[in-house]
DNA sequence: TATGAATGAGCCTTCATTCAT
DNA sequence: TATGAATGAAGGCTCATTCAT
């Protein structure tokens, strides 16, 4: 090993060291902050979920504000990373949306821990927190791509009727999905959500060729 | 007047007052507790806008939990009798579901300050305050009892298929609507609400006799 | 006593427990932001001499700034309330700006405890702190016009000459001493101070009639 | 070249380095610490003057305290060798005494960046430190040296009269400097430096020869 | 020598709550 | 009932300093 590419491999190293104990932080920190809220959740809660000290949080965030950001990306990325290793095995775009659907069936043992991050952080930031409130607009907008983009193949490829329009369904079954979602956590059971995917069910099958 | 009877309006007055004073604070709590949820909201913020001392906070209320349940319970009273009012000036099912679907198609600027309670709180109660996430699926059963019975009223008067499942259209429109309030609340305009309220009203169109 | 001066009299008590409170902790507090400096002395210093709980400190000012200004003042006000009680002890102007140099002929045992506030929180504010800055400013004008109008007593009275000019030998004796304080502090001893008061004697002796 | 001289050339290049880069971090800190203070100039303010590493700044000083001493000497011997430049410019006593008088006459844009070192530090340390404090006797007793040997050179080149004390009119000559510096740094302008400087100009020339 | 991650004590401040009046 | 002074725990954050690399 040259000299310089020693030189070079502490220096990622040293570099490695810290981006992993950030994504170490974020991890353990999603979690809380997903569940209790931004507000309600303390830099200590986060200290005590790492058993680091308080000064180490901060030399990876700035501040709060900055790792309350990191946290609803992650959770973000999350449930995305998941729906989408979940979509990845269906072929068909109907069994994609059937799948899709039943990814968000049970929001009592959510995909992600503390439940849907878009309806969590959204109602939390919606008056009080522009930068969240936008990245979850964000990730809204790009959740209503996907599924639109499902149902667009879903045409072309004729498994279902020309005259469907995917973007209005993307919004319709998106819409019903966090409806259900604040419905079933409410009431501590999946009757309301079982009742949901079953009518964006029949709405898919009356759309099929 | 007799000696006694004097002492008793006089108590009366007092508790009077005093019950006036408790909705007061209520009102003015209300809006600020929806708006910046109940973590985020401190007693002092409360003392601000109703320009009351501190301590006479707690004459009226025992601790901030007491008091952010009564801004709960207000909430979702104001957003219910707004709604009553709204439903009862159409006489045909029809024409009160139309009416609760127009009721919440403007998230941007909703009937209550803050937006709905229902998803303001639910979301915030449900890892952490059982006593707020019960009142929450309290309301949200009532308000799907309204929309059950307005449909087999709709039914019964022959304005509806007899084959339309109340209780199933009420969940899947009342989901619809809490769904399309966070998508465009967080967008900022109501674009995807315009889609789901022609979407529940196509619905219905369906199910007429 | 009637009811309503009665009711007067609670207002007044209760009033007056919040402003004792605020003054016993400025009295605590200025001889400490005068010995430390207002940057190196902390809430808990304050805490610690008034044995009163952080919280408290909180409840008569806004924050540390306002009670440092607090401290500020209290401190200024001190000085020249002592000084204003030896002055006023003196009939002729000679023999008060001869009890003036006294007064401040002692650094290392000043008139107030941390010596000279003009000194402490002019140097640490002159960079940093500009309302301190200016209260220190309009003090040092103040003790320029009290010297000024000595003097002009003086020589309205013929007890010095008229070619004398007051508000020059205000600036210099005040300059005089207070780089004698400086020096004097520094050697531990006051020597220095004892060479200033001799030369402004003997200025001052030069200018009599 | 032998190996162990190669070896010493090394090390010295190191130490060569450590020493530069010490100097270049004293030369960084210097301003800082006399403009906002020792207690409130923190090694992040140094880090980020310096662009240095936190760990960097500990490998050249022990401790804050003994960077804040490396920074109050610095200051002094940089005010010291300023006017020794000036004053070596001036051949008669007479000359360099106005210009030692000229060298402070503008506080407002003083000699060294933040102001008088002596007045800055001595007034932070006279209760607290008892090292800077020594260090600003010291500079101040080599100012009196200083002034001393002037007027004394003078008096022996008989350019000022044999009776007039050297020691005590540097004494009232660096006080009323010092003196003057504070009070029109406080007001902003050099108004009163200027009386100041007039009065010491004037009592110079009553001791000519 | 130089780096920057890690530490924990301490900073200022706000919090919900209690209490004497 | 109403006040606001008092409390102390807890909040977010900065500090000087250490240490492995």
């Amino acid at each position: 090993m040259t000299n310089r590419s020693y030189i070079c491999t502490v220096i990622l190293l040293i570099m490695a060291k810290g981006e992993e104990t950030r994504q170490f932080i974020i991890e353990k920190a999603a979690p809380i902050f997903n569940t209790k809220g931004i507000a309600a959740t303390s830099m200590s809660d986060i200290m005590e979920a790492t058993k680091l000290s308080k000064g180490s949080m901060y030399v990876h965030f700035e501040n709060k504000d900055v790792l309350a950001c990191a946290a609803v990306e992650h959770n973000m990325k999350l449930l995305s990373d998941r729906l989408q290793r979940v979509l990845s095995g269906r072929k068909t775009a109907e069994e994609q949306l059937l799948a899709y659907i039943d990814f968000f069936s049970d929001p009592n043992h959510p995909p992600v821990v503390g439940g849907c991050p878009l309806l969590n952080f959204g109602m939390e930031a919606d008056d009080t927190n522009p930068i969240v409130k936008e990245k979850v607009n964000r990730a809204i907008k790009q959740g209503q791509e996907l599924l639109t983009g499902i149902i667009e193949k879903g045409i072309a490829n004729k498994e279902f009727r020309a005259d469907w329009s995917p973007s209005d369904f993307a919004t319709v079954l998106f819409a019903m999905l966090e409806g259900g979602h604040l419905m079933s956590r409410m009431s501590g059971n999946n009757d309301r959500m079982e009742v949901i995917g079953d009518s964006l069910k029949k709405m898919i099958g009356e759309n099929k060729v």
